[in-house]
DNA sequence: ATATATAGGACTATTAGGATACTAAATATC
DNA sequence: GATATTTAGTATCCTAATAGTCCTATATAT
């Protein structure tokens, strides 16, 4: 089981934005490139980050994409949620086979019990925490550095 | 991001078998039927099961399948990682995006974090768990009482 | 008006999941 | 030992989701 690619290029853009100066629009080109993700494939992720009230855009010229709020307010679990939908649920069919457990079913208690927990680690590491991460190692990215 | 739904049929083939006295075989028909699963993909599913350990097989007449070891020895968390291979792993695709960041990286670390929190729940309950706390419902599930 | 940039839909390709069917192999029993 | 029984394993099919591209509409700064 796996997170989504889609996920990996979400944090990588964010990251990068991260040190844009609130307000200023950077577009998808720009940071397509930075990050060395196929353009066109990371527009379509970064309307999900705006859908996800992530991102905030702005058409025409001058425009393109910002943080709506600041890097240290978004979290994985923001980011996952906004792109994968939910963190892992328990695939439930009880609809199909007619079980009878309708409620307090301690199955799917027990992976919400799990979940909540991931939840809670992942909400807990925030963008900005891990651009300051990164930063902080002696060998730094390339496309970290193209956006300072 | 959902978990198999073969995991469901899995663990409740696997609640089915807890009331069966230790070393007696019982045969994918009955389970399919008292669970409400094709019989064909639960044998599937069960396949997988014994290459995780956690069922055995006999082949010939008479046999069929039993578990390896005793219910409460047996997790939400083995049967996951039977089933769909591991809990959720973060996707990296440094390799194709000649990303730099070879090791320590912050983001593969907070997730690698979170799946070991989920792990650490899923791993607290156990098939035997599952069991009692649905006997102790007062609408039992059908196929609970079948296995009575 | 026009150049510029995202929004959004259409479209393709590849992969994974869900499900079925058939053949091979093992074994209890007669 | 022959046979019926039952799982193992594989091959196949269908569907859905993911990954990725492209084109058109729409908004907007200048």
């Amino acid at each position: 089981m796996k997170f989504s690619n889609s996920i990996e290029y979400a944090i990588h853009g964010l990251v990068f934005l991260t040190k844009v100066p609130a307000g200023k629009t950077t577009q998808i080109t720009d940071i397509a490139m930075a990050i060395n993700v196929p353009e066109a494939y990371l527009r379509k992720v970064f309307q999900q980050l705006v859908r996800g009230g992530i991102l905030s855009s702005q058409k025409g010229a001058q425009g393109g994409f910002y943080l709506t709020r600041e890097p240290e307010g978004i979290s994985l679990k923001d980011v996952v949620e906004a792109i994968d939908g939910s963190l892992p649920v328990y695939g439930c069919m009880k609809d199909r086979r007619n079980c009878s457990i309708t409620e307090d079913c301690p199955v799917k208690e027990a992976f919400e019990q799990a979940r909540l927990k991931m939840g809670e680690v992942l909400g807990a590491t925030s963008i900005k925490d891990l651009h300051d991460d990164l930063l902080s190692k002696r060998h730094v990215a390339d496309w970290l550095k193209v956006s300072a």
